[in-house]
DNA sequence: CGGAAACTTTGATCTGGATCAAATCGCAAT
DNA sequence: ATTGCGATTTGATCCAGATCAAAGTTTCCG
């Protein structure tokens, strides 16, 4: 194992990992199997608890990771405190900035997760050798421009109700349906962290989960729970 | 010219494009000699009048553009009519989404500008072939990311005069400097624009561009050209 | 040159979401 | 069970920015 402990052992449990040479994740389904050997010789499985950092806004990290479990949030904090959250990644999404050693952002799990964590160098010199890898990031890099620039039209120009409905879109479109129709899950960030994704304060986020749920869009178990009967009706709120 | 007429005549001049063969634009840089003559044989140059439309939102489109000249603003509309400016691309970005034929948004130019136009199919068919070009390509995406997630913060976080100076912060490092602190500039988007960018009213944008005004910030001629006495005095404004 | 249309500024008022302030809930530790 | 604490909800009030309404400016075209 050529990564540094101190790097990653901070914050999770580190056990070997095969779960790269097993193909998951955007990086590994696009590198030959002779590239997954020594990918997995180099890379670790780590649990990272909710909460902890990944990466630090404006550290150099020597590293990438693959998500294989949980939720991760990407953020960016102002010097006086403010802060927004830039993004949301699922497995198998890939983490960290290809060609730039510096963060402009944070990576923070948001639930309890897995990564697979890989040297930068390696990875780097994969890319180069390996057209196939570079388009698989390309086209990850495409994604999260469009989901960025979505999440630009819902900060700048819908309201908190829309706001909370489109996130509850979002983030019910990555779990899997109960029916043609109806949908539930756990929502992998606190009141506070929907705030800081949808540019609103935890009080009106609380009020208008209130009023989604007395509008009989959802249902709320244990402030975490939520069952979305019909998505079709939540669609029509974000009007898009 | 092998691009059909009645897609890119409708709302420019057209003429023959000698601008990629001398390695303009962020797609020329990474090509060979002769595949710029190629792509040089299949270009055109056009010129844009601002307000007209580049690519559609929701349409597809069979060509890629290089901004030779002026600004390109993408753009995202609601059915309802609620409108979000989700980036500006200046001279010389690429213009178009690669390997996705429809268009989440809008390109427009915000000024008089002038494109290189080339077809879809020798691009994909020139970037499958070279690495450097999918490099470059990629290092675009990554550079709008950044910028988009730049301006997620702005939209959730900052209060309207942080907004307003944000904005004219970003312009302003798209224009040479005069002085070591002093920068001045024409103005590429009107107030309505600028409202749309920064997720706020016209009235709003403008009452600010006075507060700027009057506490000697910027000094404005014209409604449209900006002077910039000390940019540092700027940048304080936006606590970043 | 005149005059209309589009853009911008300015003023008055309103309101959606922020802020301030308690309750309430749920859970972990004792 | 009890306590204590963080997360959430709910209520009361406030205010930044929206909305409504004129009144300038500038541009452009006949």
């Amino acid at each position: 194992m050529d990564i540094a402990s101190s790097e990653v052992s901070d914050a999770g449990t580190l056990v070997a990992c095969r779960s790269c040479q097993a193909r998951h994740g955007v990086v590994c389904g696009a590198l030959s199997s002779s590239q997954l050997r020594e990918l997995g010789r180099h890379s670790l499985r780590r649990k990272v608890d909710a909460g902890s950092e990944i990466i630090a806004q404006g550290a150099e990290s020597s590293f990438y990771s693959n998500i294989m479990r949980g939720v991760v949030k990407l953020c960016k904090v102002m010097p006086d405190g403010r802060q927004q959250i830039v993004g949301l990644q699922f497995a198998p999404d890939f983490v960290g900035r290809p060609f730039v050693r510096e963060s402009t952002l944070s990576a923070e799990a948001a639930t309890d997760s897995e990564i697979c964590v890989f040297p930068r160098n390696l990875l780097d010199r994969m890319i180069s050798g390996t057209p196939e890898l570079q388009r698989s990031l390309h086209d990850q890099a495409l994604k999260e421009l469009d989901a960025a620039r979505e999440w630009m039209l819902t900060l700048g120009r819908r309201t908190a109700e829309e706001k909370v409905a489109s996130l509850l879109h979002l983030i019910a479109t990555h779990a899997e349906p109960q029916t043609a129709t109806s949908t539930a899950f756990d929502l992998p960030l606190t009141r506070a962290e929907i705030a800081d994704f949808l540019g609103l304060t935890i009080e009106t986020v609380s009020r208008q989960m209130t009023r989604l749920r007395k509008s009989g869009v959802i249902r709320i178990e244990n402030f975490r729970h939520i069952i979305v009967p019909d998505m079709d009706e939540l669609e029509r709120m974000i009007s898009a």
